[in-house]
RNA sequence: GGCGGCGUACCCAAGUGGCUAAGGGAGAGGUCUGCAAAACCUUUAUGCAGCGGUUCAAAUCCGCUCGCCGCCUCCA
């Protein structure tokens, strides 16, 4: 299994700590606010790592943080006139909300900055101990020019940064890029007892602390956007291993963004959307298939258009699913191979490998997406030579179940091809309820009886007027939504 | 200015030295159908931004040029 490192800037082979148990670290969000698709991304691409992973036999902790206390927060708080940890449990909430939805699964541990203080404040005593920090009107700042590493995941060296440094200038630092690892507080403000006086944690330190904490000194994988690289993450090596003499972190891993008319979503752009409001417009899966047809490290255009297309996919998907079930509830005695018998019983005896070998190479989930449907493709075909029989069975049976399988490592395709239906319905605000279909479907099978064919087209212009597709088959008429 | 990334069909997107350049969407034609839809088949890159080079062999490695983007400040 492969690996890019942003440390090493190549792709490795992993090799965690201990052998068969990983841990990973994922920063997660600061809770003052809606998280938009940018923070999905994040989510939903480390979701599948563990997934993944733990399909892989592997024993896994996953922590993934939440940033309880900092200055955005404060803020919110001041513009909403409520407490500071009422932002917090608010934005809490919201963040689980929509990571429930879009099917990201809950870390081991969420840990919060406030719940670490005593640990956090142990390690700046021990940094200010070891002559990596020093105090300055009761905060305490980090040293860059004492940890000779720095730099060395954002690839660049302390003098080109001091000499292009945008920073303000901010007299009690002793070099520019020296940072806060706690930070004195005003009056009024949240504040902590600490040896320097009442104040409050720094950005990096807790990712520090909580790791060292739940994993351990070294582990394996930290992740989360690209643009935590620098400074965040630098600055957490440089915490961690001055604190502990040992290296940090074995495998960095970076996603990249999520754009618009090709820049960088952002806050301070203003071109972002949030999670909401995209769940508004788009179902929770095609939302999660969007993100993962993508490789996680290169940039996704958003679109609603991007969307639609997610939406066609699955549609096609859960349509197999559909010949599938309607398949394997026939009762078929008679044994009639079809054509591509063999053809598809090669690619079965292939599929799970192709799969595992895409996500074995840096989590390509957009090329396993692409097995998928190959596998899609060939089934469709083999069941429109109406095979029938034992062997036939057995072959759509193993079919099924290795698409379950596959759908479970990336947390998709896991619904009802019904529940995909109604789903869809309530999305794309179609104003029927599935009895009025069913009801409208009875009337035209009757007309279509005899032979009102005329009758029989009204009906269905009308339903697709209105978004609702029908199909009719040799035992019924189905029905579905338009994408 | 420093560092990094990207440019593959009409659109999205895999592919990082060697078999027919995945997959999805859109278009065209066909099979099937009362008509449709779905599905399947055929079709849309002798071609991978451009130009040179290395190699028996390059989308893939190297150099240059053009275009786009990111980080260097809070940011997933």
């Amino acid at each position: 299994m492969k690996i890019y490192n942003t440390l090493t800037g190549k792709k490795e082979e992993f090799i965690p700590e201990e052998a068969g148990r990983v841990g990973m670290y994922a920063c997660g969000v600061t809770v003052y606010d809606h998280c938009h698709i940018g923070h999905a991304r994040s989510a939903v691409v480390f979701d599948v790592m563990r997934r993944y992973m733990i399909s892989r036999g592997y024993q896994f902790k996953y922590i993934r943080n939440f940033t309880d206390i900092d200055d955005k927060i404060i803020n919110k708080a001041k513009q909403e006139g409520i407490a500071w940890d009422a932002v917090a449990r608010k934005y809490t909430e919201e963040y689980y909300r929509d990571m429930d939805r879009l099917g990201v699964g809950r870390a081991d541990v969420e840990p919060k900055a406030t719940d670490h203080i005593e640990e956090i404040v142990e390690i700046v005593k021990g940094l200010v101990e070891k002559g990596f920090a020093y105090e300055r009107d009761g905060s305490v700042y980090f040293e860059v020019e004492k940890f000779h590493g720095y730099g060395k995941l954002s690839k660049r060296d302390l003098e080109d940064m001091m000499a292009g440094a945008r920073v303000e200038v901010d007299e009690r630092k002793r070099n520019p890029m020296d940072f806060a690892l706690w930070k004195a507080s005003k009056e009024g403000e949240p504040s902590w007892e600490s040896p320097w006086g009442q104040g409050r944690p720094g950005w990096h330190i807790e990712c520090s602390a909580m790791s060292l904490k739940h994993l351990g000194e070294t582990f394996d994988i930290h992740g989360g956007g690209a643009d935590l690289i620098f400074p965040h993450h630098e600055n957490e090596i440089a915490q961690s291993e001055s604190y502990t003499g040992r290296p940090f972190v074995r495998y960095w891993v970076h996603n990249g963004f999520i754009t618009v008319d090709k820049e960088k979503m952002s806050k301070s752009l203003g071109n972002f959307f949030t999670i909401q409001e995209i769940l508004n417009k788009f179902d929770a899966e095609a939302v999660r298939f969007f993100l993962l047809s993508t490789h996680y490290r290169s940039p996704i255009e958003f679109s609603d258009e991007q969307l639609r297309e997610a939406e066609a996919s699955i549609d096609r998907y859960y349509t197999t699913v559909l010949r599938i079930r309607d398949f394997l509830s026939q009762e078929s005695t008679k044994e009639k191979p079809g054509p591509d018998e063999k053809a598809l019983s090669e690619m079965l005896g292939k599929f799970l490998d192709k799969f595992r070998e895409a996500m074995d190479d840096d989590f390509n989930t957009a090329l396993a997406i692409g097995t998928i449907f190959e596998l899609v493709r060939m089934l469709n075909k083999y069941m429109d030579s109406r095979p029938s029989g034992s062997q036939a069975v057995e072959l759509i049976k193993k079919a099924d179940e290795m698409l379950r399988e596959t759908g479970n490592v990336l947390n998709l395709f896991h619904r009802t091809p019904e529940e995909w239906y109604r789903a869809l319905m309530a999305v794309k605000g179609i104003g029927l309820t599935e009895d009025d279909i069913l009801a409208r479907i009875t009337e035209r099978q009757a007309a279509r009886e005899r032979k009102d064919w005329a009758d029989a087209d009204f009906i269905r212009k009308e339903l697709d007027e209105k978004g609702i597709l029908l199909e009719d088959r040799k035992d019924g008429t189905g029905w579905k939504v338009r994408v």
